[in-house]
DNA sequence: AAATAAATCGAACGTTCGTTCTAATATCGG
DNA sequence: CCGATATTAGAACGAACGTTCGATTTATTT
């Protein structure tokens, strides 16, 4: 697990130090977001947060580091959101809606974020990749329990595939969505939910 | 439309040099959808291909053109073969699943000419990308067509929509797909057929 | 107000990148 | 076998990259 400049930041106190350092973030999300992991320059993220290029190393111990923090952040910020709204539900289709809903949401509100934890999911290694990978895990594993509950028993459909499916569609959202065409979030969490409970329903 | 090199070697008659081409290409593929366009470096691409550096751009005229034409050669031949098999079938049903099972089957015969397509969508622009564009756009009305040949009617379902998720679905694929597991095609294709034939249809 | 710590800045480093150019080699028709 | 053309090899270019470092400014504490 390793330490991060991020994390150090926690046990200080100083206000001004995280607001720069979350400025620094959403900047990074938006250069990474647009010219992707590899193309974005820490110059170019250093400008777009109005602070000099060495200004990141101050606060980020390298270019790593920054995905990796963006990363964390958001599945750790999306797994608990899902979990809190998972707690108040019973029936499994509103469940089932809960997932579609809290990721679409989410995603709606946090485009950058997003789309830099989908498209440059393979561009971290070693012990950063490792450790966003277990948050993954965990809100696979939300997903797909949900999924199993609302599979018809004696039914052929793994429940991991048809969460990779459901995955899938949610994923693909940030490469065709507008928020001036699809202003309306509900259509899409209806569409998709309509398409995936009846579809994996015994006939 | 840009005059590439690549086009340029369908009037020339030299065996040797298409041959030479396409391995080539094909080390692009790999190098690319291991390390992202970005990421993948000519001097790489060349190492990968048996070929000086210099060698490269004997054969394409810049970086660009390398994505341009594995993305061109990628998506008309995927374009192809879908059309070839859709002439032959009448069913709305029987139709959904060959452009399925066209994908996917595409996708583990090609894994990396289809990941450097899917993830790399956006890394092309200017005349490049148009073109890639207008062929992917070719692609995706005739699924939409097919979709909407298997939309119930007075159905509240957007074609265009549910192509978008299925494109998702199979877009995705490349993100867990293990050969060594999953092996048996047939069973996506089957599922990803069960789950949208009848999640589209009227209750 | 002085002393200490936190935060920012600007310049510089070595490396790698995409691309170009010239010289050398291979191929092939006459 | 020669001359022209096609192909390869190697060195070099400027530009941009990630990262470092010492000096400088700002803020906090005594």
């Amino acid at each position: 697990m390793p330490v991060t400049k991020t994390e150090q930041a926690n046990i200080r106190r100083n206000r001004q130090y995280e607001k720069r350092l979350n400025s620094i973030l959403k900047a990074a999300s938006t250069v990474i977001a647009r010219d992707g992991y590899e193309g974005a320059s820490v110059r170019r993220v250093a400008a777009k947060a109005g602070v000099g290029l060495s200004g990141i190393y101050y606060y980020f111990t390298n270019k790593d580091e920054l995905l990796y923090a963006i990363q964390k952040n958001t599945f750790t910020t999306l797994v608990e959101l899902l979990k809190e709204r998972l707690s108040q539900l019973k029936k499994p289709e509103e469940k089932l809606r809960a997932v579609i809903e809290n990721h679409i949401e989410f995603f709606v509100n946090n485009i950058n974020d997003l789309k830099v934890c989908v498209h440059e999911i393979e561009s971290l290694s070693g012990a950063y990749y490792k450790e966003v990978l277990q948050i993954r895990r965990e809100y696979f594993r939300l997903v797909k329990d949900v999924v199993s509950e609302n599979l018809s028993k004696g039914q052929k459909l793994d429940p991991a595939l048809v969460s990779l499916y459901l995955f899938g569609s949610l994923n693909w959202i940030y490469m065709w969505y507008n928020p001036q065409i699809n202003s309306d979030v509900t259509v899409l969490t209806d569409n998709l939910m309509t398409i995936f409970t009846k579809g994996i329903k015994a006939t």
